[in-house]
DNA sequence: GTCTATATGTAGATAGAC
DNA sequence: GTCTATCTACATATAGAC
């Protein structure tokens, strides 16, 4: 596949490259995911990453492009857990709550025990399902695998139309990443912080609310 | 209460400046919602409002408080709504789906039917409920209303925790918001538009979920 | 290929004119 | 009380040194 022959053949990149651009988008994933894309300066980003601005803009490009390649480093790796998790649910039957588990479980999982790099990633996602202008970032690496599991879902409800499915899996995601990133609201709201991962009670409730609003 | 006599009196606002001010509080209110508090700068909101970046530094004071002078403009009078209604609903007895459809109801249909200011209120709220950066807003303008939908839904499943009951507000609100500012996402996951308010469907969406949740 | 110094524009805020 | 001209600082991006 390499063709040594090539005239624009590049040098691989060093060791200490390659360190510091994972610091670089480890730094960006934070900040980015605490500021907002306007909010986050390519400077604020150097500065934690123990760079300068300039580097930055070296590894990642023009802010923009950064941040949708911040996006893309972790949706592979997340996208394949769910289907994958999917695939091995399907393959002995199919029932709702195991479907949404396979759905949401590897993202609160991440969220809650992954580190911080996962729980901005998380606060991440958050921003780009719900921000138009990230529009395209959402179609190209999220959407896929929403897709997949609105077909799932939508074989457990023969009767609906797949656009109320698809209006329940938003609801759901919008569920999913209120519980990874604003849990300090319902703390808030309810006095006392919230016991456990919180998996099981958005189970129960996205479980009985697409039944609710899917069933024949 | 007017004190004739105290030499700091200030000469009322004319006419001219008022309208300058509204137009100025729409304009921020449009912007902040479509670019984010740092996205939107005080010079793209005058050109918005047909004024000078001074004139809304004059009127808005620094950005962070006319931030929060727009969000808190329309807080009381949606929060007076959704309890009105609540009141009125408490009147004639109390069913989970009516106290629901009072929390949520006014909401929809605002950003549905009350025009552009309207529909990018709610997404500034959807921000807003998002962002630890403005929890201090949160718990100005929106925390009381929600206490109280709180208390009279914990009122309806007397066995659940109150954390229960907050969180599953939490993912209720969650889902309301997504339906008034991410309706683009779900008619793109379901490959055509959706019709109707969606408010049907997000009832019966929370509704089956605090059901299934909260049920002893 | 890797990194730095710097150009160019625009941000938010305010002193002072009307 | 209302508004404008302008100040300082910092944003991103890139030309060119290593």
């Amino acid at each position: 596949m390499t063709d040594d022959t090539a005239p624009t053949r590049r040098r691989a990149p060093s060791a200490r490259s390659l360190a510091t651009r994972a610091r670089i988008f480890d730094a960006a994933e934070c900040l980015f995911a605490e500021r907002g894309f306007d909010g986050a300066s390519l400077r604020d980003i150097a500065a934690a990453a123990g760079t300068t601005a300039g580097l930055v803009g070296f590894h990642g490009g023009a802010k923009r492009d950064m941040f949708r390649a911040v996006i893309a480093r972790r949706a592979e790796a997340l996208g394949a857990l769910r289907l994958a998790a999917l695939d091995a649910h399907l393959a002995k039957g199919a029932d709702l709550r195991g479907v949404l588990g396979c759905c949401l479980g590897p993202i609160v999982d991440k969220a809650a025990n992954g580190g911080p790099q996962w729980r901005a990633y998380a606060r991440l996602m958050a921003t780009v399902s719900a921000d138009p202008r990230w529009r395209d970032v959402s179609k190209a690496y999220f959407d896929p695998v929403s897709a997949r599991f609105i077909t799932e879902i939508a074989r457990l409800f023969p009767t609906a139309p797949r656009s109320a499915v698809a209006q329940a899996y938003v609801f759901t995601i919008s569920a999913c990443l209120a519980l990874c990133t604003a849990r300090w609201r319902a703390d808030a709201l309810s006095g006392a912080p919230i016991p456990g991962s919180g998996l099981s009670s958005l189970l129960n409730f996205c479980e009985g609310g697409m039944r609710r609003a899917l069933a024949g």
